[in-house]
DNA sequence: GGCATTTACTTCGACGTGAAAGTATTCTGG
DNA sequence: CCAGAATACTTTCACGTCGAAGTAAATGCC
């Protein structure tokens, strides 16, 4: 009948095993980045599943959540569109899709922006500041904590991640 | 005209920002967990982006590159799309639109299975085995090396990848 | 002041992905 | 041997994302 997303777990590393086909290949100087871009691919995947299932029963997705909480801790409680995706560093398009939807169901609300006739602002609603409280709660305690790294390893993780996204040029 | 998709670097990090109204709000005990999930996401945004650019020219995307790449280490060039999921953990819909467009292009062939009625085999194709090779030359020169972390950060934060993926149940 | 450029969004199309449901085939327990 | 369950895919739908192109308003520069 019906059919799960996620196939069973494998028996070995399927990355590890990636890794041994570059070096067999002569492709040796590459095989260390392969392994760490696949990887964090893959966390990712894992992470982000997580995230979304746990905000899924407040009928809202990780990327609308992010866009609530920016304007949750906004001091007006909104933003100009553009503010908000190059704070969460994702395309015009996306940002609009992402309103669309939270305006429809009424948790944020478009409007004029009084300094500039091009722009638009959303403005959080009560409703939205409820929903974004309540699936904080889910992710804080679903996600967030519980993770399965120690806190000395967490803590290692975040730093190279910072020093990756900061030279990436992400920020700074 | 056109606008191009990401937007300019922010002059603080937006995930350490976060982090502070995390412990504003009380949550310090999520703080952490919070600050690495989203750390993780937002690294692959930064590394998949650029993987799918250096692919892009040669009419992939990384998925298929991925698929592609399994079927080239394969012994005899060919897998049961099921298998393909289970190796790149992804659901059954995505194997198959991934091949669907991997077979529009040459790249890959579908087979009955010989020992599963049920079954298709996906058999890379001379193009594919040939297109795969110059994506891997690409990817290798253009995001596997140079990757803005020394070699031993690198082995750091591919380990501490490694032990997240394994304890979510990745593998073993 | 007035025209070219830039900026702020929106719209459209392509793509990958998960969820859910459908079909065909193989496996299993009695 | 056969009915019910599990498997292997496919299909459809909702969604988020990027790329490209379009519109409207603000800026810049003679």
């Amino acid at each position: 009948m019906a059919t799960t997303p996620a196939t069973g777990r494998l028996p070995f590393d399927p990355i590890a095993e990636a890794m041994r086909h570059w070096r067999e290949h002569g492709w040796g100087d590459a095989t260390r980045g392969m392994g760490v871009v696949t990887s964090v691919i893959r966390a990712e995947q894992i992470l982000a599943g997580r995230a979304e299932e746990a905000v899924r029963p407040f009928g809202l997705t990780f990327a609308r959540y992010e866009v609530l909480m920016l304007l949750l801790f906004s001091q007006r409680g909104e933003l100009p569109l553009g503010k908000i995706g190059q704070r969460l560093q994702v395309g015009a398009a996306s940002v609009t899709n992402a309103i669309d939807r939270l305006e429809r169901d009424r948790l944020v609300r478009r409007r004029m922006n009084p300094n500039d006739g091009r722009g638009v602002l959303a403005a959080i609603t009560k409703r939205g500041r409820e929903l974004a409280g309540e699936a904080t709660a889910a992710l804080n305690e679903r996600v967030f904590t519980g993770l399965e790294l120690s806190q000395a390893d967490a803590d290692t993780l975040f730093a190279l991640l910072g020093k990756l996204r900061q030279r990436a040029g992400d920020f700074d």
